[in-house]
DNA sequence: CACATAAAAATTGCATACAATTTAATTGTA
DNA sequence: TACAATTAAATTGTATGCAATTTTTATGTG
């Protein structure tokens, strides 16, 4: 009924589904990424900056789970695609303040679409939205 | 209070906290999978291979949500570790079969420490893992 | 002040992921 | 039976992620 194994069975497993849901979601925002120019790293990128500009990619990286070695080259695709700037602080020279271009700005009015067509492909209840949003952050924070 | 860009805020996504805690307990594994000498994807893929030998590719791809482009890079490392062989089927040359080594099928039994130990670092009750659980699969299916 | 430490980015190296294409083998069908 | 269509892997190209190291700048301390 059970073996010495089991407990090495994927479906015994919590990591697995919540990679192979978190890269299958991920596929998800590309159809409507693509005509932004964005990939998925990029896009939670810009919406950092959205919410606020001018900041250290330190401290993106803070909100982001990410470090300067994903970062930098993903914020120099962004600076070659007219989105953001990067510029060194004055006071500090070791830092590197990531600013919206106009052009990086306009983007979000055409993102607003992209969280609506997400939700329209999810399907999953509201209430296991929330439950799910609940038990991540419990385990993020 | 409510503002028009509030869908775009990083804390109202789910596929966000999704993406960093899959991150995150990935990362849990590697201290306990570098003595095995495998990587989380390594992992999964002897995982499917303990449960059933003598899988096709096609087939491995099919339970791990992984492609072939992501899956002979991966068999490669794990047949020159000597954990796998890889060998065309002689019925259909298109198939390539994969069959565990005995150091493979060996490595099961060091492999049962890993779950235990994920758990004790997983700080989620087991309420909320089987809840997490659930919906995930419901997502997947 | 001199110098060891620390901090922030960037760089390097390795291992995924996945789209798109290619290759080789098999199948379906006129 | 030719031959188009399909299938399974592999390959190619692009974009992450992360560990470890390096570079540059700033800070703390004797």
């Amino acid at each position: 009924m059970n073996d010495k194994y089991d407990s090495l069975l994927l479906k015994n497993q919590l990591c697995f589904p919540l990679y192979a849901v978190s890269k299958d979601i991920i596929s998800m925002y590309k159809p409507y990424l693509d005509p932004l120019g964005l990939t998925y790293t990029q896009y939670i990128t810009m919406m950092v900056l959205w919410e606020q500009d001018d900041v250290m990619v330190k401290t993106l990286g803070e909100r982001l789970f990410l470090d300067s070695g994903t970062l930098t080259p993903v914020l120099k695709k962004l600076e070659a695609q007219n989105y953001i700037t990067r510029k060194r602080g004055t006071e500090n020279e070791r830092n590197v303040y990531i600013k919206l271009t106009p052009e990086g700005l306009a983007l979000r009015d055409k993102a607003l679409e992209v969280p609506k067509q997400i939700v329209q492909c999810l399907d999953i209840s509201p209430e296991d939205a929330k439950t799910l949003y609940k038990i991540l952050y419990k385990i993020l924070d």
